[in-house]
DNA sequence: AACCGAGACAACCGCAAGGCT
DNA sequence: AAGCCTTGCGGTTGTCTCGGT
C-alpha cells in the first residue's frame, strides 16, 4: 500500500496551469494516449507530477465534459444520490452525464449544500432539522401527529435499507462495468492513436429529461445505460417519497433573485475562458 | 478609487485499494 | 506472501473575481 512519490520530486511545477501547459498535455494524450501518468509529463515536456496532469486531465481537459451551470435535473438527482450514497462523489458522477466528481463535489459544497441547510434540511442526514426550521420540507412522511410520525419511521426504515442495497449493487456494477470497459480499450487500442477525429460538439441534455436518458456516460461513469436505468427507477420510486416539489419551489424562489441561474454569478472568467476555448475546437477526442 | 469580505472553483494533499513482481 | 507502484477518491486549501462599503 505505498504511497505515491511522484509529488514529492522537487523543480515540479504547482498551481494553476497555464494554456501552454494545457495544450502541451492534450497534445501529447491526443497523439499517445496518457499511459502510464507518471512518466507522461516528462514524454510531454511539463514540468509537473504525474498526478497533477492526471487531474487536470481529468477534471478540465476532457473533450467528453459539460462545464457551465447545472440543470434543476441535474442538482435533484445530485441531492438524491447524496441521500441514497453519501459523499460518494465518484458514483454519484457516474450518473451524471459529462460531470466530474470533482465538480459535483464542488457544487455540493458551494451550493446545494448550504441551500438545503438554508431549506432546514440537514445537507448530511437530508432529514428536516430538529430546530423546527423547514417544516413540511423534508421527510418522506413530512407531516405532524402519531400517524406522519410512524409512517416517516417506516419509510426511513425503507430508505435505509434501500440505500445499504443499492450502495452495494452500485460498487458491484461500478467493478464489472470497469473491467468490461477495459478489454474494450484494450481491443481497440491499436487503431484509435493516430489521426484523431474533429471534437464532438458539446452535448446539451434536454431540460427535465432524466440523466440516464440521454444514452451517455459521465466522464467517470462506470456503469451501462440499463444499470444507469436501473437505479433511475430506484431514485424515481424515492423521489416519491422526497420532498422534491418544495426544493423544486425554493428554487424557483431563489432563481428569482439570482437571475435563473443557481449560482448568484454567472459563468466565472476562468470557466468563461475555458468555454471560450473549447468552443474554438481545442479539444478532440483521443484514447484514455 | 481603494479596500475588504464572500463566493466560486481549480488544484493539491494524503489515504486507500488493487495490480504487479 | 510481501512489498512496491499506480491510480482513484474525498477532504481541504489556495487563488481569483465580484459586489458592497
Amino acid at each position: 500500500m505505498g504511497r505515491s512519490p511522484c509529488c514529492e520530486k522537487e523543480g515540479l511545477k504547482k498551481g494553476p496551469w497555464t494554456p501552454e501547459e494545457d495544450q502541451k498535455l492534450l497534445a501529447y494524450i491526443e497523439q499517445h494516449g496518457h499511459g502510464c501518468w507518471r512518466s507522461l509529463p516528462a514524454k510531454a515536456g511539463l514540468q509537473r507530477c504525474g498526478k497533477s496532469c492526471r487531474l487536470r486531465w481529468t477534471n478540465y481537459l476532457r473533450p467528453d465534459i459539460k462545464r457551465g451551470k447545472f440543470s434543476l435535473q441535474e442538482e435533484q438527482t445530485i441531492i438524491q444520490l447524496h441521500a441514497l450514497l453519501g459523499n460518494r462523489w465518484s458514483a454519484i458522477a457516474t450518473h451524471l452525464p459529462k460531470r466530474t466528481d470533482n465538480e459535483i463535489k464542488n457544487y455540493w459544497n458551494t451550493h446545494l449544500k448550504k441551500r438545503l441547510a438554508k431549506m432546514g434540511i440537514d445537507p448530511v442526514t437530508h432529514k428536516p432539522r430538529s430546530d423546527g426550521l423547514g417544516v413540511g420540507v423534508g421527510g418522506a412522511g413530512g407531516g405532524a401527529g402519531a400517524a406522519g410520525s410512524q409512517q416517516h419511521a417506516k419509510a426511513a426504515a425503507h430508505l435505509s435499507h434501500t440505500a445499504q442495497w443499492e450502495s452495494a449493487r452500485l460498487e458491484a456494477e461500478a467493478r464489472l462495468a470497469r473491467e468490461a470497459r477495459l478489454r474494450a480499450l484494450a481491443a481497440s487500442a491499436s487503431s484509435a492513436v493516430v489521426a484523431a477525429p474533429p471534437p464532438p460538439l458539446p452535448h446539451v441534455p434536454v431540460p427535465g429529461a432524466p440523466a440516464a436518458a440521454h444514452g451517455l456516460d459521465s466522464p467517470t461513469s462506470t456503469l451501462s445505460f440499463s444499470e444507469s436505468a436501473a437505479l433511475a427507477s430506484v431514485l424515481a420510486a424515492r423521489a416519491a417519497m422526497q420532498p422534491m416539489q418544495a426544493y423544486e419551489e425554493a428554487c424557483r424562489r431563489s432563481s428569482s433573485s439570482s437571475s435563473g441561474a443557481i449560482t448568484s454569478r454567472s459563468t466565472s472568467p476562468r470557466t468563461r475562458g475555458s468555454l471560450l476555448w473549447a468552443s474554438r475546437g481545442c479539444f478532440s477526442t483521443a484514447p484514455a
